[in-house]
RNA sequence: UCGCGGGUAGUUCAACUGGCAGAACACCAGACUUUGAAUCUGGGGGUUGCAGGUUCGAGCCCUGCCCCGCGAGCCA
């Protein structure tokens, strides 16, 4: 953790990205100059980010809190975090805390203490008897099933509550009732009375309030009636004169509540204005809180924290950067447009941060041994290896080498396939920060299996190259077996295999990938790596990018792997084989997957 | 069925508001290389959902249609 905080300043990161990052602007960013050059809210630009507290932040968020604190900064706004706790049956103290470090972890810094719409319950009840003197409020007496029968349907008209008529008097007495305790949960509720007939279901008599008595994680039993999202929100934002009240779009149709809410209350406020964009869809990832909560309780995931959730607790545990989630979400823009963007982007803006800025290190995975026969006896060197070739300030450290090495066992093949330019019988590879190496003989186990390979090393070829200026089509990384440090490294692959998990009505879960994450334990590490700080990201050296887990220093995360060649020449060369195999099976099998999706 | 929103390379977005349809990621090829990484260069890719109309000129304006998403919680 300590070396992932606080990179940058969140209003470094802002206004970095503004200036860095493409000039092109987008719908709402527009509308906010427009306000501005017709004196709309006299020039003043105030978000907010206001998530419930009923589960942790995931990377949909970050585009929200991305685009709320990006636009008040860049227009000299202001942008508050406000929980949006109005319904107490799910939300808590500790999502509330989370939520709050991992705003922080993203890098930014709400303009002022953290608000919470249930200090507005008083002046929202108020507001709710406002409504009811002026006739525009009742209380009805309905189950919820009648309700929603009443409700019609889409194209149907609504029916109109027999309670519909009650009069004001009647209804601040019921109301007050409501508050006081005098009902059982769920026998009344508050409703606002608009138009049964209103082609936009929003405005057919919404409930204003309902009874529970369920305690509030702030209030406590204080209250036992609550307001609904659509009373709260817009009456919220008006107390704290947000501007520009940003959210996603199946919010669209409650706009008009939004609005017919604020114009019906005598408010000292300018009236905010509602603005909705595409939420974040992501390619492999569902982004769903209730989803999440099941992969939790499922046991299918360690935890929210899990390095495989897309949540930001899990990202962060996994070694995404902060600034490349920031880069991530400003890239995909502001957009109408429903939409989901390959996974692919994010990881690159991971991969693109981390190249810069990790150290270089060298793990071996899947050990295979090497013994250099011609070392001389009892000999041991110490090597300087670079620790980040794109960053020379990152320096260089030193790597031990002896008469025994361990090497991937990807690394060499008895039987070299085409294309296959690494270590194989008579062939010289170079050891990255190390000598050259050729392969004499090799070991094998019943199975045909190398066991132990013998090379002989170039005395002359220290630093990477040799006096006849010869040279090798390889370069494999390597440690040494005296020095090597043990530990445990976790390989992911996606959490769900489906690039549209849940889509067609499935449920996401049945997609979720079995093989998503691979424990090796059987690793060596060099010894430089048994000194890392925890959140910390290295690059195993042609492997990938790893994260020192927070808790267990010996623990690595792979964060993402380095862009493979020779994978995608393999898998090329498998789809040509089979293709010339069994072409009869493959088409049919294509006909049919595309029917399947069709 | 009704209302609302949307449709521009594989994906996400641009296109100075009617003036030669571009970028990033992905993909392919080459160069370079002590990471088959990174970096650099180049390439393939589009009937701007479809059909009409207005205009010297339409991704943008008009008409009709098609497809996708959201909306009938005392969830947010």
């Amino acid at each position: 953790m300590s070396t992932e905080t606080p990179v940058d300043a969140p209003d470094d990161g802002v206004e970095a990205q503004a200036s860095t990052e493409s000039t092109s602007t987008d719908f709402i960013r527009e509308k906010v100059i427009a306000d501005n050059a017709s004196g709309r809210f006299s020039q003043r630009v105030q978000t907010r980010f206001p998530p419930e507290p009923n589960g942790y932040l995931h990377i949909g968020h970050a585009k929200a809190i991305n685009l709320n604190f990006s636009v008040a900064a860049e227009f000299g706004g202001t942008c508050n975090l406000r929980f949006d706790d109005t319904n107490p049956e799910g939300e808590d103290q500790e999502y509330i805390d989370g939520i709050q470090e991992d705003l922080a972890w993203l890098g930014y810094t709400p303009s002022g203490p953290a608000l919470y719409a249930s200090d507005y319950f008083q002046q929202l009840y108020d507001w709710a008897e406002e409504l009811i003197g002026k006739g525009l409020a009742y209380v009805d007496d309905q189950d919820a099933e009648t309700i929603s029968t009443q409700r019609g349907g889409f194209g149907k008209p609504g029916i109109e509550s027999p309670y519909r008529d009650r009069s004001p008097e009647e209804n601040l007495g019921l109301f007050r009732g409501m508050r006081d305790g005098q009902f059982a949960d769920g026998e009344k509720v508050l409703r606002a009375k608009i138009d049964m007939q209103s082609e936009n279901m929003q405005l057919r008599d919404p409930i204003m309030y309902r009874i529970k008595r369920v305690p509030h994680h702030r209030t406590d039993d204080q209250w036992i009636i609550y307001p609904t999202y659509d009373w709260a929100h817009g009456q919220s934002d008006a107390i704290e004169g947000v501007t520009h009240s940003l959210c996603t779009l199946e919010f669209t149709d409650n706009r008009t509540l939004y609005d017919w809410y604020l114009s019906q209350l005598d408010l000292p406020y300018e009236q905010p204005e509602q603005t909705e964009y595409a939420r974040l869809g992501l390619t492999y990832t569902p982004m769903s809180k209730r989803v999440f909560a099941r992969l939790v309780n499922d046991g299918l995931v360690d935890g929210w924290d899990d390095p495989r959730m897309p949540t930001l607790r899990g990202l962060r545990r996994r070694g995404y950067p902060p600034s490349a989630i920031r880069a991530f979400v400003n890239k995909v823009g502001i957009a109408r447009t429903n939409s989901t963007t390959e996974i692919e982007l994010l990881e690159s803006f991971v991969r693109t941060e981390l190249n810069r800025t990790s150290l270089r290190r060298m793990a071996v995975l899947r050990p295979l041994k090497v013994v250099i026969t011609n070392w001389p006896e009892g000999e041991e060197r110490q090597l300087e290896a670079i620790n980040n070739p794109e960053d020379h300030s990152a320096g260089t450290r030193t790597v031990s080498f002896g008469p025994e090495l361990w090497i991937e066992q990807d690394d060499f093949k008895l039987e070299p396939p085409p294309k296959y330019y690494r270590l194989s019988i008579g062939r010289e590879v170079r050891l990255r920060a190390g000598f050259y190496i050729t392969a004499t003989d090799v070991d094998t186990d019943p199975d045909g299996n190398p066991t132990t390979v013998y090379c002989t090393y170039d005395p002359e070829s220290e630093g990477g190259s040799t006096p006849d200026g010869r040279k090798v089509k390889a370069t494999i990384h390597w440690v040494s077996a005296q020095h090597a440090v043990g530990g445990t490294v976790n390989l992911y692959d996606r959490l769900f295999s489906d690039p549209h998990p849940g889509e067609g009505g499935t449920d996401p879960l049945d997609s979720v990938n079995p093989d998503s994450r691979e424990t090796l334990t059987n690793v060596r590490l060099e010894a430089a790596l048994a000194d890392v700080a925890p959140g910390q990201v290295v690059q195993f050296e042609r492997l990938g990018y790893f994260a020192v887990d927070l808790d267990d220093p010996s623990v690595f995360h792979r964060t993402v792997g380095l862009r493979d060649e020779w994978a995608n020449i393999q898998k090329r060369q498998n789809k040509a084989q089979n293709k010339g195999k069994h072409s009869n099976k493959d088409s049919n099998k294509g006909a049919n997957k595309d029917a399947a999706t069709n």
